[in-house]
DNA sequence: CTGTTAGCGCATTCAG
DNA sequence: CTGAATGCGCTAACAG
């Protein structure tokens, strides 16, 4: 267990000279003799000499750590969204800490904890869907740690944000349903504690507004994104009469539950029931048919946060600005929404 | 910029006490008057108090921090794995700093850096496909720092691994395509540096072998896994003559890759050529037709692999031993390996 | 150019 | 039970 470290003493003793000499050399300060820096340089890598973070974090209070914190890992898009995320944080030196709350509040509070334990230099965080209250990410603003939310924000915090136009996109979704000839659209909507199935459920709303299509509260059902669900939602709006022509998921892997269900009825896809979802996760374009949907610059967001959550570390709490970064999300149209027959 | 953080001093201040029975008091150690241990409790709590890890890292050498080096983030599988990682590490109070190499060698060397630097307690690794020089490894053995290799494991070295039994899971596929009268079974392989591709390449030759098929060296490819290769490969193996009857590829994406040029290219799955993949990654269950697959136990690779590294960290060097766990991977049979008609 | 000193926040001796 | 002193590995300010 002794891990037995080489430090800057070491070094020194070796080359019987003090140790502000080896730290300057090493970190490249101008102020050595070029041949002294060289011994040092060299003797590190002989001695294959690490720093220890640690000890400059501590002194330099920075901890080169960024904390991220998503609801959940299992479909593509959080993973994508880390891996620009990532990249962005290692050019400029940065480490990333994940945690994932598992969809769950009591776990988001946990991670944050740990989060600020680790003395993280600033945070990128998805809320969980159970997530109403916001005390455990102020924290951070009060600690004068920067935040920056994507995705699943806080309205009620004053901070940068990294979001798609869900608004325009689900309304371009829906009006895409309209414009191929259907008329009874049901919705699947998110949980009404996020925002973005709030956004979408109004891009929906506004849709049918513009084209005179009457509200019918039957067809929209919102709820807490737990799948296995689906199956009971689906079967439930399919028994309607008359039946919906077509379904706007919130997001892919309920459209690709939901088809799947809707096969399974013996419903064929389009025909009897167009469907689009949101997100172009992994696997809808291969699944059949496949699925028309609204694709978000995955990677794309993870780099933006990252990107304003590094601008605010390296400037003064009083230069921030809670700026909202909307980014292009943009519908795709695919196999499961080809025109209605009957009104084309 | 000026995080001024809460310490042991402040809450020493305020009390007018001494720093150390604060800290005593705080790290739950008995020799303290429990109405002091009260007060101190309750400042702590209300002036929102949070140790620093960084000092308490530098003073015990132990970070409470465990790395996890990834190829990728782009299929299910690596963050699935991470998932089942992260939980077991949570639960024992550490913490887990991912990093992927995108499949690049360099990067891999300079995540291992990394780190070394940030002081982790222990290492999780599954390497990148071109690593052919494990000096940056071992260097974490030398260092007496535990790791752990998954999934993409190292034969060099003399650690604990987790892997499943690539060999008699492929070997299973295969027969099941010859038992369901396939022929000509050409195999997709991955690169000869991991290990995985040898021992899936292994177990369709041992299945050729058993069943008296002759092996033809033209039915089976090597490549690099590179998605965006795989229509070459494909539509080389299509224009044989005569043409495979079914191919069983190294993994799923690799699969997926294929059964869209197949398709494309008009012929059917299963009845002109069968396909099975490997790993059971997202989609495969519902591309159409769905994928025979062999199925691994994604998060359990995770948590076991954490099990043992966390069990290395609790014990003396002197103690650890390289065992190879070996989980079940199973077949899943769907509908892209039905029987071949010709013989049935 | 180089050495000396102080101290980051905390746990842990050693004395009371 | 509590306080004072030491030091983890390193950087930075201060003297040469």
């Amino acid at each position: 267990m002794k891990n037995h470290q080489i430090t800057i003493i070491d070094i020194a003793k070796e080359l019987n000279i003090s140790k502000s000499t080896v730290s300057r050399a090493l970190t490249g300060h101008p102020n050595v003799k070029s041949e002294t820096r060289k011994a040092v340089l060299d003797l590190a890598e002989k001695m294959d000499y690490q720093r220890n973070m640690l000890s400059i974090s501590l002194i330099t209070n920075k901890s080169y750590t960024i904390g991220i914190i998503v609801p959940e890992f299992m479909t593509s898009f959080f993973p994508q969204v880390v891996v620009g995320a990532q990249e962005e944080a290692a050019k400029a030196g940065y480490n990333v800490i994940i945690n994932q709350s598992n969809e769950n509040y009591k776990t988001e509070v946990a991670n944050s904890k740990v989060m600020l334990s680790s003395q993280v230099d600033g945070v990128l965080v998805s809320m969980s869907k159970e997530t109403r209250n916001y005390d455990h990410l102020k924290k951070f603003q009060r600690k004068g740690i920067p935040i920056v939310f994507f995705n699943r924000v806080c309205d009620e915090m004053m901070v940068p944000k990294v979001v798609v136009n869900d608004h325009d996109a689900a309304f371009r979704a829906v009006e895409h349903l309209i414009q191929t000839g259907h008329k009874r659209i049901a919705h699947l909507a998110g949980p009404d504690s996020l925002a973005i199935s709030r956004k979408r459920l109004n891009g929906y709303l506004d849709a049918l507004k513009k084209y005179d299509i009457p509200f019918s509260e039957d067809l929209v059902i919102q709820y807490d994104l737990t799948l296995s669900k689906v199956k009971i939602y689906i079967k439930h709006l399919m028994s309607l009469d008359p039946r919906p022509d077509a379904l706007f998921a919130v997001n892919d892997p309920t459209a690709i539950e939901a088809m799947q269900v809707i096969k399974k009825m013996g419903l064929r896809i389009p025909e009897d029931v167009a469907i689009v979802g949101f997100g172009d996760n992994y696997g809808s374009s291969f699944i059949e048919p496949s699925l028309t949907t609204v694709s978000q610059p995955v990677q794309e967001i993870g780099r933006t946060a990252m990107t304003l959550l590094l601008g605010m570390i390296n400037k003064d709490m009083s230069q921030w600005k809670a700026v909202t970064k909307s980014l292009e999300a943009k519908l795709i149209i695919r196999n499961s929404s080809k025109a209605n027959k009957k009104t084309l």
